[in-house]
DNA sequence: TTTACTGCAAATATTTTGCAATATC
DNA sequence: GATATTGCAAAATATTTGCAGTAAA
């Protein structure tokens, strides 16, 4: 991955908050950015404990409280969205307009990959719904990873 | 909706978790029938609270922790699916492999839509990845509703 | 200087667990 | 009858809230 584009995406997201917060007259404080950054720079989808422990060994102190109000703001400002990958566990991502992301997550051992966005859905999701403005979307594709696929056919001969 | 149609799909869901039961020689008791049902006669994307009180309401005595346990088993059959809605709510619904549908979501006001499923989207998931055994999938749209669409153009016209 | 935000600790909400009672096989 | 499953209440987690102190504007 080129340096340059990573530093510019990263730079062009926290302009981005910042004008968020201009155009809502709210303040510019450090937790807020630490914490747009710390998602960004994360391997995807982190839970917010996982969120608050990297920070604090990080050397940034913050409190949960303010994990927890950062992370609606993130997703108001369309930053940050919240996920539950089949566990019930609320994680976060970044919000990448270009460049999406599918999941794929095995029903089985609850394993996720991630796979390249397809362009055909980008191009569905821009045009099909009316009375209705897209920003983003998400697409989890549930089933059986190679392994379990694997180990479910062993078990279904077995029982016959 | 043709009742016919409704009796046999139900039908052919409680056999599923019968035959799931059977295979896993756990006991066919009469609450994860009816927890089941419960879920794929509701609206979609119902949360435990509701699911619970619902089933007290209906006369139908089961306490929470069966709740519980009955959901994860039913994720594990494959006939439902847990979700959240961008809201951190966990939300479960039924899974219907045919005549699925997508949820467009307000991230405004949080308003859920539902829009039928688009043919391309499930060729392009049937196909697509390799080495992963699709089940099913769920796209979730994020965006603005066109109330709140218009409430936002009207915000950024008075701040100019 | 003003007051929006943060941190802390307590309150609330959500989910899990242990064990005796019950119902399925 | 044997034992998997339920119900209950208590424990563990996760999230929200109120308020005094801090720092951005």
């Amino acid at each position: 991955m080129p340096a340059n584009e990573e530093k510019n995406k990263e730079l062009s997201v926290k302009q981005r908050l910042a004008r968020f917060l201009e155009n809502r007259k709210m303040r510019k404080t450090s937790e807020r950015f630490a914490i747009l950054d710390k998602i960004y720079s994360s391997s995807a989808h982190i839970d917010v404990a996982t969120l608050h422990q990297a920070m604090l060994a990080d050397g940034f102190q913050v409190s949960r409280a303010t994990v927890y109000n950062t992370l609606d703001l993130l997703i108001e400002a369309g930053l940050v969205r919240r996920i539950t990958l089949g566990d019930g566990v609320n994680r976060y991502e970044r919000i990448l307009v270009v460049n999406n992301h599918h999941h794929l997550i095995c029903t089985r051992c609850g394993k996720v990959k991630e796979m390249k966005a397809v362009k055909v859905v980008e191009d569905l999701i821009a045009h099909k719904p009316r009375s209705f403005e897209p920003q983003y979307y998400s697409l989890y594709i549930y089933g059986l990873c190679s392994k379990c696929a694997k180990a479910d056919k062993a078990v279904a001969k077995e029982r016959k």
